[in-house]
DNA sequence: CCCTGATTCGC
DNA sequence: GCGAATCAGG
């Protein structure tokens, strides 16, 4: 496979959206997130403003090679991209460690809160929604929406290994019947 | 362990 | 130019 202009397009349009490189991977299909990055940096559309899911924070140590610091020219796409404000809806990160993250709700209020949160749930990019369907099973399957509407679609974010959901809906599907008593005996 | 992007370097 | 291997981090 090779990087036709509408892949590229693609390409360049998912990277903007603020989609990992191997969610773009898997929409193209038939190419690596490593085919992605490598593309993108050849482009020369790297670093991304965001922090969400785990990614750019901190550069690491130039060339441990005899090649020392041969420090790249900045691109005028870099300049661009600088220069936007940067609109992206990409603000689904809740930031799980953060404000809303140990939010416990109230025992008594599942009964009624099972039903609204699902609908009242955080945005998500329509591009994401369509890739989650394409991703591995280690994606939170939060149902969002109708199911059998056309706008339904799950959550998507990472989830740990073998639970279901992510960290943000994992807390809402495991509410702790601690109200209940032990009848061991 | 899973993930993220960044970089290098043989092809 | 391409991308697997590797690195560095969450």
């Amino acid at each position: 496979m090779s990087w036709t202009a509408e892949r590229v397009e693609l390409l360049t349009k998912l990277w903007a959206d603020g989609l990992s490189a191997s969610q773009i991977a898997g929409e193209l299909g038939n190419v690596t997130r490593n085919a992605v990055i490598g593309k993108v940096h050849r482009l020369g559309l790297s670093g991304r403003a965001k922090s969400g899911g785990g990614a750019t924070k901190t550069r690491k140590a130039p060339a441990p090679t005899a090649k020392a610091a041969t420090f790249t020219k900045p691109t005028p796409t870099e300049a661009v991209t600088a220069a936007i404000p940067t609109p992206t809806p990409r603000q689904i990160q809740p930031t799980v460690s953060g404000a809303n993250a140990l939010k416990v709700e109230p025992i008594e209020t599942i009964e009624t809160e099972i039903a609204p949160l699902p609908a009242a749930d955080i945005f998500i990019p329509v591009s994401e929604r369509a890739s989650i369907l394409t991703l591995n099973e280690r994606t939170c399957k939060w149902p969002i929406g109708d199911p059998g509407a056309e706008d339904f679609y799950f959550c998507g974010r990472q989830s740990d290994a073998g639970t279901p959901y992510c960290a943000h809906h994992r807390s809402i599907a495991y509410q702790p019947v601690s109200d209940r008593r032990r009848r061991a005996s």
